[in-house]
DNA sequence: ATAGGGTTAG
């Protein structure tokens, strides 16, 4: 049967496999297994133009095996339509052809791709039915799909559950973790990794170095970088780029770009991307865009996410023209772009005050846009108080079904700033009687290696009372330097509940007030955001930085702040 | 009744 391996994989066209299967029909072979089923895993999953031709054949199959199924499940899993394959996965149950340990691992890794939680349940409970649950392979794809499903208890206790353990099942749960918003415990899980005998691999180190990066690890991150180059790991470009990734993140822009500069492996696109956006997240807005032609000269063709980068360091660093041009130049570039750019574009013409512009860039715009990007234009209209388009792209908001907090906190700013009382008090109703949402505020801060975790007005912490004097004492001294908080009309009026969270007791003031009072004078303090920060904090942050004489770095949701000496090096334009 | 399945960077 090695020859029907060998001619299909000198199978060029469409045309090469009929005219195998025509043979293998002649000779009688195609009615029998395995001839078939490897002709139709050729087609369903070498490419995705033969797929559909596979499934013709399929479907005239009067009774197919279980090779046949698993042959077509697989492509359909691979597909655009991976729920495609959980329907054929049924037909095979109802046709009563038994399942067998690839036909579940195929119809999982559907359910991954289609992020469908409650057929993998279902699948779940067939694979233990079927007494594949020993099969770590089997599980660990399992684990895989509950965690992308957003289940991470579930993939936890798959975990848990599982007999033996390898170290891909290891990387498994550490990429999913990472990947769902659990940063602390990724890496809680990849350092154990060693103690129970495993040794991490490439993988691994992807997991890991993605969790330091979100969580500012730094002494973890470096530990992790250390042991890519004892082990040669660094020799994999996306080992490098997470490497590079991380340092950015954790605000060493200048060690990522020795990183960069020094890597032992061809770079890819993906590691210029990297590069540039680090940049920018730092707001050294020309070196990226120095860095993106140099990407260009090099002879590497710029992505939608290359140019997303550019104009962010341009937006970043107030570079308007420039970004406009480059804006404008993508399409020419053959880079449609996606809302990600428009939203970039507006932001960087909008804080310009170049509002007619952005209004007229999104009336004009391909696609429907956004929530997001009539956010990001009703802040515009705040910040050069323009009410007629505040008023449009408020009503545009309200159409759209928005419920968040900050829209119309930001509309009733421009009222509140026109001392326009009357709608200020009708849009704090119209906000009482629609349940608005608010993401909850977190950061994170590093102290010897440790990394602590603060919300909004939080009172977990051990040593929360030491935080809240020290945040006392603060306000004292900042007020003597004319300090008065940013008020707010709206917040003042939404009740008990906002009195908690007030602007004092924001996440990113507690993590500072934490980092004043564990770590020797002069040393900087660096906190990590979820969200952006806000006015109130920022002009606080300045003047500690002055009064404490500590630098302060804060990256938040966009970019890096780092306040020396009463100043910010966003200078003001965030 | 040769195989084929798990984790992966911006």
């Amino acid at each position: 049967m090695a020859f029907v391996d060998s001619l299909l994989q000198k199978c060029k066209s469409l045309s090469h496999i009929k005219q195998l299967q025509a043979h293998l029909i002649t000779t009688g072979l195609f009615r029998f297994y395995p001839s078939r089923s490897k002709l139709l895993d050729f087609c369903a999953t070498s490419s995705p133009s033969l797929l559909p031709y596979a499934t013709f054949i399929f479907h005239h199959i009067p009774c197919p095996y279980t090779n046949d199924y698993n042959a077509i499940i697989r492509g359909l899993a691979l597909s655009h339509h991976p729920t495609r394959a959980l329907t054929c996965y049924l037909r095979m149950s109802r046709a009563s052809t038994k399942p067998d340990a690839l036909t579940c691992s195929f119809a999982l890794k559907a359910c991954a791709r289609a992020l469908a939680w409650s057929e993998a349940t279902q699948i779940h409970s067939q694979l233990i039915r079927l007494g594949f649950e020993i099969d770590v392979l089997l599980k660990t794809t399992l684990l895989d799909v509950y965690a992308k499903a957003s289940d991470l208890d579930g993939a936890r206790k798959v975990f848990d559950e599982m007999g033996r353990r390898d170290i891909t099942s290891w990387n498994a749960l550490i990429a999913g973790l990472a990947q769902g918003n659990q940063p602390d415990e990724a890496l809680e899980l990849f350092k154990r990794v060693e103690l129970e005998g495993l040794k991490a691999n490439e993988v691994t180190v992807l997991g890991a170095l993605s969790a330091c990066s979100q969580l500012g690890a730094i002494k973890e991150g470096e530990k992790i970088w250390d042991y890519v180059r004892v082990e040669g790991l660094d020799l994999n470009v996306q080992v490098c780029n997470s490497v590079i990734d991380m340092y950015a993140k954790c605000g060493f822009v200048d060690k990522a770009y020795q990183v960069f500069e020094c890597m032992g492996c061809r770079k890819s696109l993906v590691t210029w991307n990297t590069m540039i956006m680090a940049l920018a997240m730092h707001g050294d807005g020309r070196r990226a865009m120095e860095l993106f032609e140099e990407m260009v000269r090099f002879g590497v063709c710029p992505d939608s996410v290359s140019y997303l980068a550019a104009l962010c360091a341009c937006n970043h660093a107030g570079l308007v023209d420039d970004g406009f041009r480059l804006f404008n130049s993508m399409a020419g570039c053959g880079v449609s772009p996606n809302m990600k750019h428009y939203g970039s574009v507006v932001d960087l013409l909008g804080r310009a005050g170049r509002l007619e512009e952005a209004f007229d860039i999104v009336k004009s715009m391909p696609v429907v846009p956004d929530v997001v990007l009539w956010q990001t234009l009703l802040g515009a209209c705040k910040t050069y108080g323009n009410v007629n388009m505040a008023e449009q792209v408020s009503r545009k908001l309200v159409e759209m079904g928005s419920n968040s907090c900050g829209d119309f906190v930001l509309l009733s700013n421009v009222y509140a700033a026109l001392e326009r009382w009357d709608d200020v008090g009708r849009v704090r109703e119209a906000m009482k009687n629609r349940d608005v949402k608010k993401v909850p505020g977190f950061s994170y801060t590093e102290v010897e290696g440790v990394i602590h975790k603060f919300l909004n007005g939080d009172q977990r912490h051990s040593s929360w009372r030491e935080i809240y004097r020290k945040l006392e004492e603060v306000r004292f001294r900042i007020e003597a330097y004319g300090y008065a908080p940013e008020t707010n009309y709206v917040l003042h009026d939404i009740g008990q509940e906002e009195k908690d969270n007030a602007l004092c007791y924001h996440s990113e003031k507690l993590a500072v007030a934490f980092g004043l009072i564990s770590t020797s004078e002069g040393t900087p303090i660096q906190v990590i955001k979820n969200l952006r920060i806000c006015g109130d904090c920022h002009a606080v942050m300045k003047l500690i930085s002055k009064i404490y004489e500590r630098e302060i770095i804060v990256r938040d949701r966009a970019r890096f702040h780092r306040f020396k000496e009463g100043s910010c090096s966003c200078r003001d334009y965030w």
